[in-house]
DNA sequence: GCACTGACGCGGG
DNA sequence: TCCCGCGCCAGTG
């Protein structure tokens, strides 16, 4: 399916120090429904090893927390690196999306599609 | 080919 | 405003 490269083409172009949520890598992927393969693909590592999944949320803000990782703080670290602020909650690490989160628009996946089908030739 | 599952999202109560 | 329930769709057994 073309629809991981796209995500895999999507995430490796998140902003640093920004996140981005499930439903808006699926979306700029042109599949606004497929929210979960996105994790699914993230999670099974299927979208190839050098894309940053620490940077992909839930619509919460919420680090999802599956063990993507080598360890569980080690996608936290990686993100304050980057200037992302963590807290610390019972529902796990948490981004404040309103600050952090990627402000992608209709542009932009337009953008990434004609530039996906340009990398695909 | 069928049924269950999941790093999700949204609308109704 | 918070919580619960349903919808979605590719992978896997």
């Amino acid at each position: 399916m073309d629809f991981y490269k796209r995500a895999a083409f999507v995430c490796t172009h998140i902003p640093r120090g920004k996140v981005a949520t499930y439903g808006q890598i699926a979306l700029l992927c042109g599949k606004p429904k497929n929210a979960r393969q996105v994790g699914y693909a993230l999670g099974t590592g299927k979208l190839g090893k050098n894309v940053p999944a620490y940077r992909v949320v839930n619509a919460k803000g919420v680090l999802s927390g599956a063990a993507a990782f080598d360890t569980y703080d080690m996608q936290r670290r990686l993100l304050e690196t980057e200037g992302v602020e963590i807290v610390c909650t019972e529902e796990g690490f948490k981004t404040d999306l309103s600050k952090y989160g990627w402000k992608s628009t209709e542009e932009d996946a337009l953008r990434f599609h004609m530039e996906f089908v340009w990398e695909n030739i």
